[in-house]
DNA sequence: CGAGGGCACTAATCTATGTGAGTAACACCC
DNA sequence: GGGTGTTACTCACATAGATTAGTGCCCTCG
């Protein structure tokens, strides 16, 4: 994340503040950790006084069933607030990972809460913000639900480079994406094998390049033509259509 | 739902109201619309100036993707709030429909962001609301993604009893599911051929039985094994737990 | 600079679940 | 009270994708 405050950062980029607000926002104490990729950030069933935002890398949100396959949720780029909800609910019921290597902003909930308080403005842009969440957990579960390998591979491509756009990490069809095939292959539900297939059907089709922590997008119209990617879920502020 | 007014029965579940606050709840007019099964609530893309909250019957949020095929995301009984959301969210990004026969309260925006300005204890209840549905979400992506026909099935049942029972629907290990099975397909995400027959095999092993709009859990503990079921994610202010 | 560990990638085989094409049992309606 | 629509249910067969068991290429670290 640029200089700055990491929270102040990320409201402006839906909100204009004003100079009262950006002082409020200032005056809150944050703590920077950071963790190596595949290092455990929170376990499901712990209680937080504390929430925190993405300054830089890649995390996620994911749950391990019976038979102890795994399940990514969401993934969380600079700015996103993995667990912005414990701040009302009272436990944590998934697991919160580093996929790379990342540097993690941690706010007291008692500081948030003030916040809210004196500034429901700025609150409510928290709120919205786990709102937009929930709208991209809908869209993940119709991906994994109902979308075949290949569009279900294209349109996680999609999301990733529009919001890392968005959060200031990508340009001209092209962004970080610092995650192994195995990753994929818990987000999307399928096996790594068929990940891999999937990967270089979208590469020999001239579609996408993806590695060395990049993802590459060479034909975007075709490649959401292929996903059914309508990006009105993001809600994002900036409307990049087509 | 009993007399009174939808929103207080939904707030006094989980707060004590005060006098003032219940009184504030109370001048919020409602209109009270009814819904025939499988008529559209609401369309992807649109703008509401109101949300509503579910009286009677089962309603459920959806998308369609290109193939034509359909994702069922979320089902909304007596109590929840299928388009909370559209109070921050510009427009809808998913379809809203009835499963059932259905009867939901119309409330203004405007009414409801008074309620939220004056009253922030309510309105916090509101947000944690909404955050709630998005642990459910978390849940049923993995259900759809990870788990096999048989423990998604199981899970679905285990989560429906719980809510039901919540929401003063259910008792006795039985509770309203008006659905057909190919409702059932659209939110396991499996065909309808592979619901009946994930049906009967639950039936056989003595563990439910589903029919005439009911359903019925009679070996609680040996579902909640086979679903991998842990009620933490439905964050039940009673906590019912094995 | 050589060894060890990830990770990408491949190939052969298997299986859970989908598809297509129906029949049977009701419920509603004219 | 027979026609029509809806839902449950069955069976035979097809397939997308999982599984298992690898190989080889880097990168890193000692």
């Amino acid at each position: 994340m640029p200089a700055g405050h990491p929270l102040l950062s990320k409201l402006a980029r839906t909100l204009v503040l004003s100079e009262a607000e950006a002082e409020a926002v200032r005056a809150i104490p944050v703590e920077s950790v950071a963790f190596k990729a595949d290092q455990m950030i929170s376990r499901e069933g712990d209680k937080h006084s504390r929430s925190c935002l993405v300054m830089e890398g890649v995390a996620c949100t994911s749950k391990v069933v019976a038979g102890g396959k795994r399940q990514i949720m969401a993934l969380h780029i600079r700015g996103d607030g993995p667990d912005l909800h414990t701040l009302l609910l009272k436990h944590l019921d998934s697991d919160i990972w580093a996929v790379s290597d990342c540097r993690l902003a941690f706010m007291t909930h008692k500081d948030l809460r003030t916040l809210n308080r004196e500034h429901p403005r700025l609150g409510e842009d928290l709120w919205r913000t786990t709102l937009v969440e929930g709208a991209i957990y809908r869209e993940w579960m119709v991906n994994v639900g109902q979308r075949q390998a290949d569009s279900r591979m294209a349109h996680l491509c999609c999301e990733i480079l529009l919001r890392s756009e968005e959060a200031g990490l990508g340009q001209d069809g092209t962004c970080p994406f610092p995650v192994t095939q195995a990753d994929l292959s818990e987000m999307t539900a399928m096996s790594p094998v068929h990940v891999n297939r999937t990967l270089q059907a979208l590469r020999e089709q001239g579609l996408i390049s993806f590695g060395k922590g990049r993802l590459t997008i060479h034909n975007w119209p075709a490649l959401v033509t292929l996903a059914d990617f309508r990006a009105d879920y993001l809600h994002l502020p900036t409307a990049k259509a087509a």
